[in-house]
DNA sequence: TAGTGGTCTAGACCACGAA
DNA sequence: TCGTGGTCTAGACCACTAA
């Protein structure tokens, strides 16, 4: 008993100089110099490898830089990789309000194509959702998400109320890496009644494959209106 | 003169120790064991600090897997980041022979669009360089290139084979970060007969900013004909 | 010359996992 | 119980930078 508290309670003490190196630099500009490690080794009465340790962290997680023979400095903030987002999110982005009408809500038997995608056997059990999805009211996209249903037990019962990707991180399931094929293609009749456009019209198609950890957990097709929506992705590290 | 030699040839312990186990560990299967940190102190004959910077690298490059209590072992491979590549080499990805046909390359005055995005002021010489990029043959794309000229100077008398990334990359400034803005839309008469379809076919259009360091490289604007031409892009990390 | 980060040693104790 | 990785010490010498 004794043993876990003081396990949980006990602040390492690299731990303890990295947090006070962060708090110290917090907001500073970049290029400010951050304290010399021998200067925390004073301050913190701890030895240099420790010291070392703390600051490793933080140079590896991009905040602070080393310069041999000048110091330790606050990097410039550098370019992150782009955290997969739903559809939900990416509205709300642009200010603007997600709704959700589900057209279709069932299980089904897996075809060729979504099987392959999800990495399961043809035939087997995958939750089909459809839903027509507005944006401040307007028709934006439609879009048919299929989910293992051997992954998400009782998942289709629950009413949805907007975010797929909310519900999925309440299973911890929320995809971490997503894999999305784009193209551009004339709306087909049904699409044209739904999106309220003319038959014909040009819309951007998303096909999306959702992965976290080892497995793919969706995998959806999405057409949305091109006269409203532009996708904007980031690719690459740093800047 | 031998200090520079030294220098140069110095192999340090950590580097040693690292490169041994990443040769001992390539090809192995994921979960496979790298050998101890106390057996590698044995076998190198040095401090255990050393052996633990050498397997930091290794680990935080994603190649191995610590284990408390148990060791460490080749990790499963990670999804990484996309690296940003340009029309030539996302065709030679697919087997498709990139071909350009150059319809204009000339210095001229960046419009405000160019110059909010090139981060240069408007009127600021900028090279436009426009060209009908084919695949195998057939026509795919077209595509207006901007760059700074103040960053290349002489670069638009070169003649360009084929890449501007890899010109740009002869010059230290091939874009290791982009953002693209995609969206679809009817193509215009002249896009139309330069890529040999119907007036008002979809095309997928992509708005480029490819960044090198700090500094804003390039601006592009590609029209893609969509029957012939579909996106992949790959977000977030780890999976 | 003094200060910085880079490398390295030869130990130590701890918590955890497997046998 | 024994081996593993996680943490930590109290020093050391080096190359580099700036005053």
């Amino acid at each position: 008993m004794d043993d876990v508290m003081v396990t949980r309670t006990r602040a390492l003490k690299h731990v303890q100089v990295r947090e006070y190196v962060r708090t110290l630099v917090d907001g500073l500009e970049p290029g400010a110099p951050a304290p010399s490690e021998r200067e925390l080794v004073t301050r913190f009465g701890v030895a240099r490898m420790t010291v070392r340790q703390a600051m490793d962290a933080l140079v590896s997680e991009g905040l602070l830089e080393r310069m041999p023979g000048k110091g330790t400095f606050v990097a410039r903030p550098r370019r992150g990789v782009q955290r997969p987002i739903g559809f939900s999110e990416e509205m709300q982005r642009r200010g603007l309000q997600p709704e959700s009408q589900t057209l279709l809500s069932r299980i089904e038997q897996a075809g060729p194509g979504v099987a392959r995608a999800l990495g399961i056997t043809e035939g087997d059990a995958v939750l089909h959702w459809r839903r027509l999805r507005r944006a401040d009211g307007a028709p934006m996209c439609l879009q048919d998400s299929f989910l293992n249903e051997v992954l998400l037990p009782g998942f289709h019962q629950k009413h949805m109320p907007t975010s797929l990707f909310d519900a999925l991180a309440l299973r911890g399931l929320r995809p971490t890496w997503v894999e999305d094929a784009i193209s551009a293609g004339p709306a087909t009749a049904d699409e044209a009644a739904l999106l309220e456009v003319e038959e014909g019209a040009p819309l951007l198609r998303v096909a999306r494959r959702g992965v976290c950890g080892e497995v793919t957990v969706e995998v959806s097709r999405s057409a949305y209106r091109a006269d409203r929506f532009t996708m904007w992705v980031q690719l690459g590290e740093d800047g």
